[in-house]
DNA sequence: ATCTATTTGTACGTATGTATT
DNA sequence: AAATACATACGTACAAATAGA
């Protein structure tokens, strides 16, 4: 694999761990290492790099940072070629935005735009057990809410019943992207709980629109789904307003 | 700040220099540092959690990957909190999607439902210089491409017009994700030049597409803005089709 | 331009922890 | 239960880089 045109690491002023830790992604690459492949010890890749112990660590440390490796001590144990998993992926991406200031009015455009394509393009294959299990999810904010706390909760858990359907994606990159925007909205919700008073006009919105969605993915009319979900962001979206100005306020860990 | 409810971490089983990692995130966010403050020395932070030397710069190297830190020898230097660029955030988020066998259908399916919103949103402010700019870029390509080393050259520029008008997206997640799509599909080019033939209709569509957006965003012409990209993306996604095979083959640099 | 102080970076030896056989 | 193979952590010494006198 030669450096391609997008390299544009400047890889001279990188500190050795740095540059440890390029060239062993480099070699995964050049290997074909797959997934659950083992890396070299700790004592081989000293020996392959000439550099210390501490130095190889370091490296190692970047690429687990990354989600890249697994380390597992022990006889057999070492280092594992790991396929970034997407809650760390989800997190490192979040890191990216604390310092962003999103708004709710910024992702909920973004799921304007993109939930009701999940939504079409789920309907005509999904397997009426997940419907099934969406439905059985739904019941968590079948009743409306009676105290703020509840009503959190009923709000986060309506939120993962998109990340849930997310999952359902073909389409990885839409997949992710809906679902780390769930999640950005959960962190929100967790931190805004105290100001706003309950919104029982969004919550019973929110519920028959997902019913209504639910019906039409078993009868697997994506048109219909895809009208319903884009419904029911533009009512959120609308019942949002006002509560533009929360952000993120920590870091995501995994 | 407390503890989220969506912070799932069973801070069990972490490593040493991973809990250490953990703590100085929720301590920056405590202090609420800001980016180019100045974190403790590897003495401090010694001494502070009675580790060595070696875990602790492990510590520092597993923030230092995500982004969040850089460190400086020296003098006056040390780490300090930086924000995570979006070079880098668009690497870490390559690697998840590296594991993934992304097709140019999926990517494209985002764009076409991203991209005009972008172009509509921006319509309506943007500044005339930056108008300039861009049909400064769009130079590059506007004469036919010759050679295939060219053509491919046309092609990442081409792309690289839609990743400067992300830039000028007001909604950061908006801008970020079709920046990132940009940056897939340079990776991608880079590996097909050999296989592909030229594709000159692919190449005059996409300019005159480009020419006449300008136009629009020069009028401020939000909707026919966003309708001159649905057409693009209609347009470019039908010429691609038949490339589907592609994926990702390396880890991206920052 | 040189020295000096400060702070990170590298090296290495040893001891401990942990999971498999 | 014990031996083994591996990562994990510690402590110290020294090297390199940088800012300021």
């Amino acid at each position: 694999m030669p450096p391609a045109t997008t390299r544009t690491t400047s890889e001279a002023r990188l500190s050795r761990p740095q540059r440890v830790a390029e060239e062993i992604k480099d070699w995964v690459v050049e290997q074909g290492l797959r997934a659950g492949d083992r890396l070299p010890g700790e004592a081989a890749l000293m020996a392959r790099f000439g550099m210390a112990k501490g130095t190889i660590r370091e490296a190692m440390r970047i690429l687990e940072a990354q989600g890249l490796i697994r380390t597992r001590t022990g006889p057999g144990g070492g280092s594992f070629v790991h396929e970034v998993s997407r809650q760390r992926a989800k997190a490192l991406l979040g890191n990216y935005f604390y310092f962003k200031n999103l708004t709710i009015g910024d992702i909920y455009q973004l799921r304007l735009a993109l939930e009701p394509e999940l939504a079409a393009s789920v309907a005509p294959h999904i397997d009426p057990s997940v419907v099934d299990m969406l439905e059985e999810h739904a019941q968590i904010y079948a009743e409306p809410p009676t105290t703020m706390d509840e009503e959190r909760l009923h709000h986060i858990a309506s939120l993962k019943f998109h990340s849930l359907l997310a999952e359902q994606a073909a389409n990885p990159l839409l997949g992710f992207v809906i679902d780390f925007m769930a999640d950005l909205l959960s962190d929100i919700t967790v931190y805004r709980r105290l100001y706003a008073p309950p919104n029982l006009t969004l919550w019973s919105s929110g519920r028959d629109h997902h019913a209504r969605l639910l019906a039409a993915l078993r009868a697997h009319d994506a048109d219909e789904a895809r009208a319903i979900m884009a419904s029911h962001m533009r009512i959120a979206w609308s019942h949002m307003q006002g509560q533009e100005a929360e952000q993120m306020r920590r870091f995501i860990s995994e």
